[in-house]
DNA sequence: CTAACTGCAAACCTTTTGCATTGAC
DNA sequence: GTCAATGCAAAAGGTTTGCAGTTAG
């Protein structure tokens, strides 16, 4: 039952961009990224394909994306920095769980998060458009690492 | 029945922090402050107080601050740049909801909120220590603005 | 053909840092 | 007296911008 969604691509193309070989190129990076890529780590990645692409257009793509609401800025509690980490905006809200040991991003899902936004529409009467969910703190992992039972051998 | 909190000054001092004249002026301002501040107006207003005051010991003190917990480090969105701004650690969590047209920022109370953290731990095991639940939309003003009737009685 | 987009390079803005000096405890 | 915190100035780091040339529609 889930939609068949458009590609990145193809809601580009939608909303009237001029699709250049640059931006089929992130457009295509940003849709197939396993993990949360910062300005600069979308702009190596492009580089392999594209050497001669330049930083700038890596910047105004994602400033154009961002606008138009098809990828999401995250700012990820800022644990490597002030740089700016960007997603394809999911269908569903979801919320970052960011290990301030680690670094490690968790994503988990789950009813509560689906249900805040009309929540807030309800209640405020705010009409949400773009949701940023961070939490830092400690993963299970680095718990259990920092915590290895008072007493015990190694 | 709200707990007595101790000032920010208090909990500094507690935390073994020196309290430098800069130090406790800053903590003043940061209590007082009606808005979120980011770190230039934090500065000027503190020039204000001892134009002496360096922005770089405002950048200092509020990251020690940051990191010792007791104050919030928000982005807002990034509607106004990228500047953070900060607040004093609220006793409960609370929600941004951040205007996207006018800027304004509103807090929405309620018990949804509250869950959140305990919720989180719960089902994922981590550990929540700080939270950034920001929204960023149009206020029920800025939609009565824009939307001027379009054809219907309003 | 023309407006939109790109590459380039320089500028921008916020934040950080090394160092000598000052001041809290 | 000692070590932490400050002022200063310079640099860093990420991002933006003006301009001339290129390209999609």
């Amino acid at each position: 039952m889930s939609t068949p969604r458009a590609t990145l691509r193809e809601r580009m193309e939608a909303k009237g961009l001029r699709m250049t070989t640059q931006r089929r190129l992130l457009a295509n990076l940003l849709e197939e990224a396993e993990e949360h890529l910062d300005a600069d780590e979308v702009y190596r990645l492009a580089q392999t394909q594209d050497p001669q692409i330049h930083r700038a257009t890596v910047y105004r793509t994602l400033n154009t994306l961002k606008k138009l609401g098809l990828v999401d800025e995250l700012d990820l509690m800022h644990v490597n920095g002030d740089r700016h980490y960007y997603e394809v905006r999911p269908r569903k809200l979801h919320i970052h769980l960011v290990c301030m040991k680690c670094g490690d991003v968790q994503e988990p899902g789950g009813p509560v998060w689906d249900e805040l936004k009309s929540r807030v529409r309800k209640e405020t009467g705010f009409k949400p458009e773009m949701v940023r969910v961070e939490m830092g703190g400690e993963c299970p992992q680095c718990q259990r690492r920092a915590t290895p039972r008072a007493g015990e051998a190694s």
